[in-house]
DNA sequence: CCAATAGATGAGAAGCTTTTGCATTCAATC
DNA sequence: GATTGAATGCAAAAGCTTCTCATCTATTGG
């Protein structure tokens, strides 16, 4: 269960942190910000600090149980990490999000960074545009 | 000259205008921040408040004469808009950004949005990695 | 060329997200 | 159960960016 992951990551076993896990485990949304969780947190009666949010979720991103994006609007999300990498399409109305994953765009990328020297630590490929779905339109 | 191109922008022909987009079209580094305008404002001996380049480049973006482009260190840079589409690879060690366009990968990206129910207004594809450049190495 | 006016500016305050400092509390260990 | 270093909560602080508002200016028409 969450315990052993976290002891794993060379963590304490504490509330806040089996908390947050469980509520990243059990989310309906795959990409939460630290206030979201913040928020569920405070839903589910949770006395716990917005700092130690940010804290916890700084630790498990560094321990490589999450991993955080940038989208546009300036705040961070963070998303449990499944261990396949995926790419992500937003929706600029609705704000949904999906993710994909295609081989010939990462061997594409392979090869460029070949080319121009880098060797790759990571990358981030965010599509912007507007859904299809019903839902959305009617917000559109 | 700049001026026109303000003026095309619907946007009134003022001091800080002209002297922002010289910059940007001056400048080294494609690349910028607000706070590099800023900077390099002062050292021009303008005296242009912070608020303003921000406006500016904001207003700049709108009428699309620049682009932002949100790295991972949380602000934005901004960059002349030259009108071909590019992506970018960026040095985590130096900080070195190059451009890369690859139509493979813009070919898949809207191959994606299509069979995913998307129609694309824009994307960020960003590699992250580490350049082999001599000078970086030393840094690193 | 001057007057009128809509828009632009600068300075500082305010807003947001994220980080930090510190006294208190707690998990791990013996 | 006592010890101890780590973790927490709160409030304060720190970036970056936006807003407010009084002042100033580019544009326009006379």
């Amino acid at each position: 269960m969450e315990d052993q992951e976290i002891r794993n990551a060379g963590l304490k076993v504490t509330a806040p942190r089996v908390k947050i896990l469980e509520l990243l485990e059990n989310s309906q949304q795959r990409h939460v910000s630290a206030e979201d969780v913040y928020r569920m947190l405070l839903a589910a009666d949770q006395d716990i600090g917005l700092a130690t949010v940010y804290r916890v979720l700084t630790q498990f991103e560094e321990a490589g149980l999450v991993e955080k994006h940038h989208f546009e609007d300036g705040h961070s999300v963070f998303e449990l990490d499944k261990g396949k990498h995926h790419d992500h399409i937003v929706c600029v109305t609705c704000g949904r999000v999906k993710e994909f994953v295609d081989e010939t765009i990462e061997e594409r990328q392979q090869k460029i960074a070949d080319e121009l020297g880098f060797q790759i630590s990571e990358h981030d490929l965010v599509i912007y545009g507007k859904c299809l779905d019903d839902e959305c339109d009617r917000k559109g």
